[in-house]
DNA sequence: AGGATAGCCTGCGGGC
DNA sequence: TGCCCGCAGGCTATCC
């Protein structure tokens, strides 16, 4: 479940948290989730984390090994999936069971004073890390084929180059090669927003109504964000937390109730293969 | 081109 | 109480 604001919020926190602390070492505890190389320097180990980056729905642990004879960066990407997890912990001790937890890299200080762990936990591993030798890798060959971050700016002219697809609005808004970062809870609620329902081919659009649904996209992922983020069931935050959005979700998860702004009864059924929630009154 | 389906995987809630 | 089933949806692959 986690999209774009919740990833992102996962990406400020870490940012906060880990930037600066070595990777004293890595504990690979179930070897599938880790895709490339396994070794535990591909991992991080041994190098100090320099950035946290986000696009669409994936993360990047960018990190530099400044005792190498030549500085020697190393990039993780992390996808979340479903039930991904990426849980900032304190030395000892956990936050839950310690069920599911995949992959542990323990942190250090520069001075090598212990500073806690990062642990990706994930109960249907759906998501999982990639490993490359730079972030450059990363960008061109796991990053190539998605569209434009979601949030980034341009989202209105990037979803009129495909006004000539017969697909629905809704299939294009959910393809990450189209733009990514956008998933079934942010889409039915940007349709619903923009009153535009999402069985509409895109190629029947308007372009007032392309512009007005990219402007509800961007105002619905900036507002989850300040929420951060939506937990529905496992989402959590770098520090456990639960996000809030939740309870601001118009549509989502609520087929068969009134609709909050005229009250007639949210439409249910399957758009793009995925469940989909709207209002037939308030969206055309 | 793009829709449909299956597969990956666990946890939960409904129904019996 | 307990078991089975359906469902949740991130993505990919394959077929039509």
């Amino acid at each position: 479940m986690p999209e774009l604001p919740e990833v992102e919020t996962i990406r400020r926190d870490l940012e906060k948290s880990i930037v600066g602390l070595r990777v004293r070492d890595v504990h690979v505890r179930r070897a599938s989730v880790v895709v490339g190389s396994q070794d535990p320097i591909a991992l991080l180990a041994g190098h100090t984390i320099e950035r946290v980056l986000r696009h669409g729905k994936q993360l990047a642990v960018i990190a530099n090994s400044a005792h190498a004879p030549r500085s020697e960066e190393r990039a993780i990407c992390v996808h979340l999936g479903m039930t991904g997890q990426l849980l900032r912990m304190p030395q000892d001790g956990r936050l839950g069971s310690g069920e599911h937890e995949h992959v542990e890299w323990m942190l250090e200080t520069t001075r090598s004073a212990p500073a806690g762990r990062l642990v990706f936990r994930d109960p249907r591993r759906f998501g999982g890390i990639w490993t490359f030798s730079t972030l450059d890798e990363l960008r061109t060959t796991r990053w190539e084929g998605l569209g434009p971050d979601a949030a980034s700016p341009g989202l209105s002219e990037r979803l009129l180059e495909f006004k000539g697809s017969r697909r629905t609005i809704k299939a294009v808004l959910l393809d990450q090669a189209v733009v990514a970062g956008i998933g079934n809870i942010y889409a039915d609620e940007a349709l619903f927003n923009a009153g535009v329902r999402p069985t509409r081919r895109m190629e029947r659009l308007t372009v007032a109504e392309v512009h007005r649904l990219a402007k509800c996209v961007c105002v619905v992922l900036e507002q989850a964000i300040r929420a951060r983020g939506s937990t529905l069931r496992d989402y959590r935050t770098a520090n456990g937390e639960s996000g809030a959005f939740q309870v601001a979700h118009q549509v989502y998860g609520r087929g068969k109730l009134p609709c909050l702004r005229c009250r007639c009864l949210l439409r249910s059924g399957v758009v793009a293969q995925r469940t989909t929630v709207w209002c037939s009154e308030c969206q055309r």
